[in-house]
DNA sequence: CTGTTAGCGCGTTCAG
DNA sequence: CTGAACGCGCTAACAG
């Protein structure tokens, strides 16, 4: 367990100075070719490898960023990952990812941690306690810091920074429009309670698609899940309504495929007796009997482009930057559980 | 934009030295009452916090453990993520993924980025493209830098470090076991090519499985799939064998996934015609129809098991640490993919 | 061609 | 009670 090679111990070994070794080994042409090759074989050797603590203290910068996200049981974030890490890759920048849970302790927790010098700046992805909670104050001191900071997915209107968001209201227009295409009548939506705002937003989209077609909004067909209860039970009452619906539009990937799981149970064939679409094109949706036509999200799309506005930020030299918000479209991907033959043509 | 606040410049604020500032901070009695109360209201008005950098620089220590993996959207990965997080934030650690792709290129450079100082210790899942060079040298390297190593899932016998490994032997005993158990005749394996160890582990106990219950084995039933091709073409040949199986073990959830979506496709009734088990307790198996009966493989457990070990030695003072390899246990996860009234007793 | 010095931010002697 | 000096590992400006 012998500890790591550094300057001073090459140094000693040759009996020169420091800095003599440092620029030895950066091929410097002050040194002599001898002392050079000498120190650099020897360095090689012990395969030196320069202190990135000393570097970074020295730099007072660190080339790594921070990403914290709610939760990594999600084949959303796991993507946004990706995309980070793809560009992270290509600009020389480190990622450190921290899980908040979906608290509002963790996630001052985890920023508290990253802004001690570690990171260069950070990506985030509101928990929903801190959305619920609506207190701040961790996010503007940290721009207060000087540290620069990227909302993605989860984001808050009122703090003045670099974001990038889904366009949840074009992808809930979208996921029923599509339904109503399909030539579904009774259009019911699974969203999430009203504190969440991308709920919120996709079920703005699916009203404005309700309204545009002249569908009437029944309030029966709108169903809120709270996840601290069984989201099967709460689907199920959805089918027992006594004018139950024939498409459905499930907010997230769970709840859509819950649907399909329900639906099968009832003995209601997909899409002919019931439509059901998605949102998040997960892991899940490809497998389902039948697979689930969902809205495409482009995860990897949002980390890459939510990393490249952090590092604009972070590499600009001027103090005239100014703040962009970007929104990312959606795509509609179709599969099996939603098609069907649209009913004014046949029946 | 205000740079961060730091020890110097509370001192030069209140025109005392450095050092009195940090014992004042620390609440040192060597520094009079009235200075300490000043200072520390003007540290927490300013929200200072200590530069983690210069400490970690000086205490040669990080409290910041690296973690490779090979790739990140995969269900068993994030568990084992959340395993590794929940121990982390008990015993005051920080983590830092980094995913190699399964790249031997890419393991290498995170290998090298985390070795330079930035964290204590070093969690691995080997890249598939490593494991099939054989070439090892960068984790004999770290092991002699004096890094502590863990080794998990794709482990190397070879290199001498802490291990936890699933128990893929026993795992694909009970599979195979349970599909005789259901009364499966020709019981087929969908599994990787030879130089992934967990796929022939659980090979291995397929084919224990059968050999103990006397069953033949058939070269037609053991499917090796290269993922570069189509993994559905490749399962639908199994399925135009002129003697097709009627229970089929997946080495991985996808894979048995993808039978299910076969299965469907030819007509065929699960479990009544053909019986499906998978490994794995991902998000998939439990929203294919009819959901797919697994091998839970605990990832959490490992995940919490691998840093409790890789702490262990880091704070081990003693030259004497000797290592381990732990095994964490499968369970069957029972749904109805292969709930077949068992053939003797009734047909 | 080589060495000295200073400084990144911090904590810890040791003198005063 | 307070401050100067040192060291963690490194680089860069400046002397020699």
């Amino acid at each position: 367990m012998k500890s790591k090679i550094t300057l001073k111990k090459i140094a000693k070994e040759f009996d020169v100075s420091i800095s003599t070794v440092s620029k030895a080994l950066k091929g410097s042409h002050e040194i002599s070719k001898e002392v050079r090759e000498k120190i650099k074989a020897f360095a090689a050797y012990y395969n030196y490898k320069p202190n990135s603590l000393a570097l970074n203290l020295r730099n007072q910068k660190t080339k790594t960023i921070g990403l914290i996200i709610p939760e990594i049981v999600h084949h959303f974030f796991t993507k946004v990952i990706s995309g980070i890490e793809h560009v992270a890759n290509e600009r020389g920048y480190n990622v450190m990812i921290c899980l908040s849970n979906e608290s509002y302790e963790k996630e001052i927790l985890n920023m508290d941690m990253l802004a001690n010098g570690i990171v260069d700046g950070i990506i985030v992805s509101v928990a929903k306690e801190t959305e619920e909670k609506e207190t701040y104050n961790h996010f503007k001191e940290l721009i207060n810091n000087g540290i620069p900071l990227v909302l993605f997915d989860m984001v808050i209107e009122e703090i003045n920074c670099n974001k990038v968001i889904t366009d949840d209201i074009g992808g809930g227009y979208l996921a029923c429009n599509h339904l109503i295409n399909m030539g579904c009548k009774r259009i019911a939506i699974l969203t999430t309670p009203d504190h969440i705002s991308v709920g919120i937003k996709r079920k703005k989209g699916y009203l404005k698609a309700l309204h545009e077609n002249n569908y009437p909004i029944d309030e029966d067909l709108i169903l809120k899940i709270d996840e601290k209860n069984s989201i099967e039970d709460q689907i199920n009452n959805l089918f027992e309504l006594t004018n139950p619906p024939d498409g459905i539009f499930g907010v997230n990937e769970i709840y859509a495929a819950t649907a399909i799981k329900i639906a099968h149970k009832k003995g209601l064939e997909i899409p002919d007796d019931i439509a059901i679409i998605g949102f998040t094109n997960g892991l899940i949706s490809n497998f389902t009997t039948p697979p689930l036509t969902t809205v495409a999200q482009h995860g990897s799309t949002m980390g890459e482009r939510a990393l490249e506005l952090l590092l604009d930020e972070i590499e600009y030299q001027d103090t005239d930057y100014k703040y962009k918000t970007e929104v990312i479209k959606t795509d509609l991907i179709m599969r099996n559980s939603t098609k069907k033959i649209p009913k004014n043509t046949f029946k």
